[in-house]
RNA sequence: GGGCGGUUAGCUCAGCGGUAGAGCAUCGGUUUUACACACCGAGGGCCACAGGUUCGAAUCCUGUACCGCCCA
């Protein structure tokens, strides 16, 4: 039995304090280590490493504390918890933020320089063109900026008390990452899973880089459709509606529906263009809309992803006018790849055009379309009427600014598409929460029309571990690839010449040229499980660690993150990565809109924490269930502080108590226990199942309504009875056991206050200093209770007997602490007589001198209905 | 257009076949030596709508309407 001088006890709980001190011991301690060693069950988690990209809001403290209660739950059932943390600095999003921190762009052509010093940009820097540095410098920017972004959020992690074993930190442009991304891709070149091909990419214009379908989303935009008329050879003409006009130059066919009568006659003829006078073969599919536009299309290369498919089924030839830049190349009509029946006029018309952004060139052809001169029909000019303005979804990079383009360019792959039917297997194969989040992997993977671009053409990254050969000519031969040796691995090809050649070979005819891409960060991030285990590096440590137990993220990177991350799975080992995958919700604004920066709704959690504390904080991001969007309310955050403060208090109260030492033998107490145990075992079965809302719910609800409101006021005046030493012993050993529980219940939930309480004799008497790595409450706590007389229901009608009682105080306007003089209560005869057991606790916690009980057949189980009650009168204390 | 969620008290949300729940807010009461950062009590809901299944539906089925997300 514990028990504490009251005294030594604070009158409040200072979380600030108590954050820090148990932070600090528990780093000491070791609470949250994983055990390399240990040979029992292990829980493995693939923990989302957050892109430090500078801004920290309240959804990242939301998803990390639910995927933190999951770990301190399985830790205190003994699994031995492997819980890293990672940060994912690699890719575009630091990229972004060291341009417009620093103000810089990436150059390659500009000469490395040592030591360079760049200082953070001031306001008005934006305004002078950005500094050019080199590649190396721009890495070293990247890698300044991100580690210190890295210390931002580790110190909000460990504010928040996620039980992370900081030891198996890691980022994801490390070596160790990078040489794990290598490793895989060498291992799909080998396998044959990855290719390069020449082909028309999605392609940023800004970023200067292949997109992945994975990251493309439509927006909608403004846009017009033009109607241009064109002519036909044999003589004739018919209007085509666009959206691009500016890609007149580029077109290639004309299309229309094989069903469509208005057209039927023109397939199979050869179409004129408008200013170019470009022949073009006019052909029938199914994919063209007869409804839209004017039922008769033009087919550039490339406007959208129709035109790519109409392109490869129709080999028709490639005109490609936008470059890389987004504007308009050098085009020569009369020459190669662009014939012209006229082409002195087509040039004189192009010449304008090239050099020019696609939306100015837009602007440009559309007043030479006025132009009847440029009429393929001769009979006034191209432009039939004014353009017509709609609204129409358009394909962005998710982080550009400018619609993406078409554009042929080389780049790599992994084949996706002929893997289909196993991806939707593996996906299976894994236990979603909730389980209708599946359903998003499905619709993807069944979705997906693209294989897998994994080339990206910028700067901080995993370089490919790949050179070519250069021909004779100065050519690089691509169908040759020279991939690293494993052994060499992580290696940058722009600094280190592969086996077999020395560095003076580079770009030399008969030498080598360096692969410039990186990879796609999914590439990197998808092996993050792998990346933790040491796949490849330590085949015993990865054989423990992987497939993992759980991967927890949130419902808006399933196609990119869960998804590639299956797909790495299945191609290197042909397995799934993990049992279980828990997909959070989101945090909303108040008024129930998504948070971004852009809209200044952005919510930081620092404030909240110094406010409320960090139990507080993790008690509202619990009390939200997986894959539910959530309104941020501040109240839910008071409702935990509130809950932190009663375990203070009640835990002052219990462990104050004294008494002889007994065995709990009194039915209130056992019943008590009984319903208390109902409770534990509620808690345990909705955490196995994840659904740690559930727990919490369970276990504070019962705390409140069970124990602070009732059980304690029902026991408090035994537990200091001077002339019932048994009865006493048993009420203060009852609420021990209680009180022990209840901090267990709530440990992984409120890990501070929890500690703090349990610090104060539990960790003694248990032996065990850390609640945290103390056993989760369990049939052992209650082994050796006598089996009481109608179990829970006893401890009810105990409860319903006093809520009686306090109804008619209420009513009588009189304080709960106020006596009866006289009390007559009817009740079930059930009731009644599981009530003689506690009659004695209950009528003396209701302070009731004479009381008269009587059964009543109809009445609820449990419910007291009180019919006459006298209130005693208020006696000056003695 | 396809898929998936949601719609329950003024607000934020549980419940998902057996008499409508919590917290906050509102109103009234109370200092009972753990806690006034507390306690006791009260009021407040056709569970979006319309059909159906069932002895019984907030809960299952069908449809409709809004809101949101994912994908075309």
């Amino acid at each position: 039995m514990i028990t504490l001088d009251p005294a030594r006890l604070g009158q409040h709980f200072d979380p600030r304090a108590a954050e820090e001190k148990w932070d600090r011991r528990w780093s000491e301690w070791g609470v949250h280590r994983f055990d390399e060693a240990a040979a029992g069950a292990a829980f493995v988690i693939d923990t989302p490493p957050p892109t430090v990209s500078g801004s920290l809001h309240v959804g990242h403290v939301f998803s990390f504390t639910q995927t933190d209660v999951l770990a301190r739950h399985q830790r205190m059932r003994g699994r031995n918890v492997f819980y890293p943390m990672g940060w994912d600095d690699n890719g575009l999003p630091t990229e972004r933020r060291v341009q417009n921190y620093y103000h810089v762009r990436c150059e390659p052509s500009v000469a490395y320089e040592p030591g360079m010093k760049v200082s953070p940009a001031g306001e008005g820097a934006h305004k002078t063109p950005p500094r050019r540095v080199s590649r190396a410098n721009f890495i070293e920017l990247c890698l300044a900026l991100t580690a210190e972004d890295e210390k931002a959020f580790k110190a909000l992690w460990q504010r928040l008390g996620l039980s992370v074993d900081w030891r198996l930190e890691y980022s994801t442009i490390s070596d160790h990452s990078r040489r794990i991304a290598q490793l895989s891709f060498i291992d799909l070149f080998r396998k044959g899973h990855v290719y390069q091909v020449e082909a028309p990419t999605q392609w940023d214009v800004d970023f200067r880089t292949a997109v992945a379908q994975a990251e493309v989303e439509d927006r909608p935009q403004r846009g017009a459709y033009h109607q241009l008329r064109f002519g036909v050879e044999r003589g004739g003409s018919f209007v085509i509606a666009t959206t691009r006009p500016e890609l007149l130059a580029a077109c290639v066919a004309v299309a229309t529906h094989p069903s469509d009568e208005r057209y039927r006659a023109l397939v199979g003829q050869r179409a004129i263009t408008p200013l170019f006078r470009v022949p073009v073969p006019i052909f029938s599919s199914e994919l063209v809309d007869p409804e839209k536009g004017t039922g008769i299309l033009m087919v550039c290369t490339f406007g959208d992803a129709t035109d790519v498919t109409w392109w490869r089924e129709q080999k028709l030839p490639l005109r490609q006018v936008v470059g890389r830049d987004g504007r308009l190349l050098p085009v020569e009509f009369g020459r190669a790849a662009f014939p012209s029946l006229e082409p002195g006029p087509a040039n004189a018309f192009y010449a304008p055009l090239a050099g020019r952004t696609v939306k100015e060139a837009q602007k440009a052809v559309v007043e030479l379309l006025r132009d009847p001169a440029g009429a393929a029909a001769g009979d006034g000019p191209p432009l039939q009427g004014e353009p017509e303005p709609i609204e129409h979804p358009v394909k962005f990079y998710e982080k550009g600014d400018r619609p993406l383009e078409f554009i042929t360019t080389r780049q790599w792959f992994v084949r996706l598409l002929d893997r289909k039917p196993a991806l939707l297997d593996a996906g299976d194969r894994i236990q979603w929460h909730p389980e209708f989040m599946r359903a998003r992997y499905r619709n993807w993977t069944e979705n997906l029309q693209l294989d897998w671009g994994i080339s990206r053409q910028r700067f901080f990254g995993v370089p490919f571990p790949v050179w070519y050969p250069v021909m004779a000519e100065g050519e690089t031969d691509f169908t040759r690839p020279i991939v690293a040796d494993q052994a060499s691995l992580p290696v940058d090809p722009m600094t280190t010449a592969p086996a077999g050649y020395d560095a003076s070979q580079r770009e030399r005819p008969g030498g080598f040229r360096a692969e410039a891409d990186v990879f796609d960060t999914w590439f990197t991030s998808s092996m993050t499980p792998q990346i933790a285990s040491g796949w490849t590096l330590d085949p015993e440590r990865h054989r423990r660690l992987f497939p993992m137990d759980l991967r927890p993220q949130s419902h808006e990177i399933i196609r990119t993150w869960a998804f590639y991350t299956i797909v790495k799975a299945l191609l290197h080992e042909g397995t799934v990565p993990w049992r279980h995958v828990a997909i959070s919700g989101w945090v909303l604004d108040p008024d129930r809109k998504k948070m971004s920066k852009s809209k200044g709704n952005v919510i930081t959690p620092m404030h909240l924490l110094d406010e409320y504390g960090a139990d507080a904080v993790r008690y509202w991001s619990l009390s939200a269930k997986l894959g539910v969007d959530t309104a941020f309310d501040e109240k839910v955050l008071k409702v935990g502080r509130r809950l932190s403060t009663k375990l203070f208090n009640v835990s002052k109260f219990v462990l104050t108590q004294s008494g002889p030492d007994m065995p709990i033998t009194r039915d209130l107490d056992l019943s008590f226990l009984v319903r208390l145990r109902e409770t534990a075992e509620q808690a345990s079965a909705a955490l196995d199942a994840f659904e740690y809302a559930s727990a919490l719910d369970a276990s504070e609800r019962f705390f409140w309504n069970g124990f602070t409101d009732t059980y304690v006021e029902l026991v408090k005046a035994r537990a200091r009875s001077e002339s019932d030493p048994e009865g006493r012993g048993s009420a203060v050993a009852a609420l021990q056991l209680g009180l022990k529980v209840f901090l267990r219940l709530f440990a992984p939930f409120l890990p501070y206050i929890t500690e703090e309480v349990w610090s104060w004799g539990f960790a003694e008497s248990e032996g065990a200093r850390s609640i945290h790595r103390a056993a989760w409450p369990g049939a052992a706590d209650f082994a050796g209770l006598r089996p009481v007389d109608g179990g829970g229901a006893t401890f009810d009608a105990a409860v319903g007997f006093l809520e009686a009682v306090h109804r008619a105080k209420s009513r009588a306007g009189a304080s709960v602490g106020r006596h009866l003089a006289r009390l007559r209560v009817a009740a079930s005869p059930g009731t009644l007589r599981l009530f003689e057991g506690v009659r004695e606790d209950a009528v003396s916690a209701a302070r009731v001198e004479e009381h008269v009980v009587e059964g009543r057949d109809g009445l609820e189980e449990g419910a007291f209905e009180v019919l006459e009650c006298e209130l005693a009168a208020i006696r000056p204390e003695a």
